[in-house]
DNA sequence: TCAAATAGATTACATTTGTAATCCCCCGTC
DNA sequence: GACGGGGGATTACAAATGTAATCTATTTGA
């Protein structure tokens, strides 16, 4: 039987987004403890959390892990755009029922915005049209 | 001992927030089985099910029962902006590290928007400056 | 009035998530 | 050559979530 693929896709909890999130930034393989250290320091998380973490998203199929001379790398398998669009897309029916304009109508109201990106949004949204 | 405010916006996890979204449409209190006729039928769920949740919700403080004559309705106790205002909140650190923009234009770019939407949107831009 | 249908309360149970601790192995040092 | 430490794998364990079923009180039609 075929290797059968991932789901390219998985479900990734907060906890998990943070790291992959580290992973995304990262532009090579990360060891456990260099995964640690690209956390934001607010976590508090221990070492063996993140490994959790860690061995959970390979689990998923969000990130893969190589053994490179008996010590784990890691990198994102899936592709952050797939897993924001996704997570918006989830964000969006659950809190708008998938209104788009709503939800742009609060980020725009309760967000911070530099005038620059107000311009840049303004074109934008002309493009849309 | 003076009963203890309930947090006035607690978590509420997806399958709540489809209960909540009924209650906060409905102008007067749902008795258990007005609250399942009034989701959406693609939740399938059962009758027990949604009085699980709707259970849930009240002891979170986030609904609010008031036995009418031995029956039960539940009303939203917890304000829906306020909700919103989290959920949004929440989701925008995790997914855009709390950026209003990018979400925004990721919004833009990949939703739905009627003309008259986007003029407004530009609007609100303007007045935000 | 008695039995059936309802509604609410209590209990159930698997899965996911948060948060590690334990156990094992290899490596370098005293 | 035993010991301490960093890594990885396995196991732990409680809380939250999804999804009801069961048990009990109540209402209501025949």
């Amino acid at each position: 039987m075929p290797k059968r693929p991932k789901d390219p896709t998985p479900k990734i909890s907060a906890s998990e987004w943070e790291v992959m999130s580290a992973l995304w930034r990262s532009p090579h393989p990360l060891r456990a403890s260099e995964v640690l250290a690209a956390l934001p320091p607010e976590t508090g998380w221990a070492q063996k959390t993140v490994n959790t973490f860690l061995a959970r998203l390979v689990e998923k199929g969000a990130a893969a892990v190589e053994k490179r001379g008996g010590v784990n790398a890691y990198a994102a398998a899936a592709a952050q755009e797939d897993c924001v669009r996704e997570e918006a897309q989830s964000f969006l029916s659950r809190v708008f029922r998938g209104a788009a304009g709503p939800a742009v109508m609060h980020f725009i109201e309760n967000g911070e915005l530099s005038d620059a990106e107000i311009e840049e949004l303004k074109r934008l949204l002309d493009e849309k049209k």
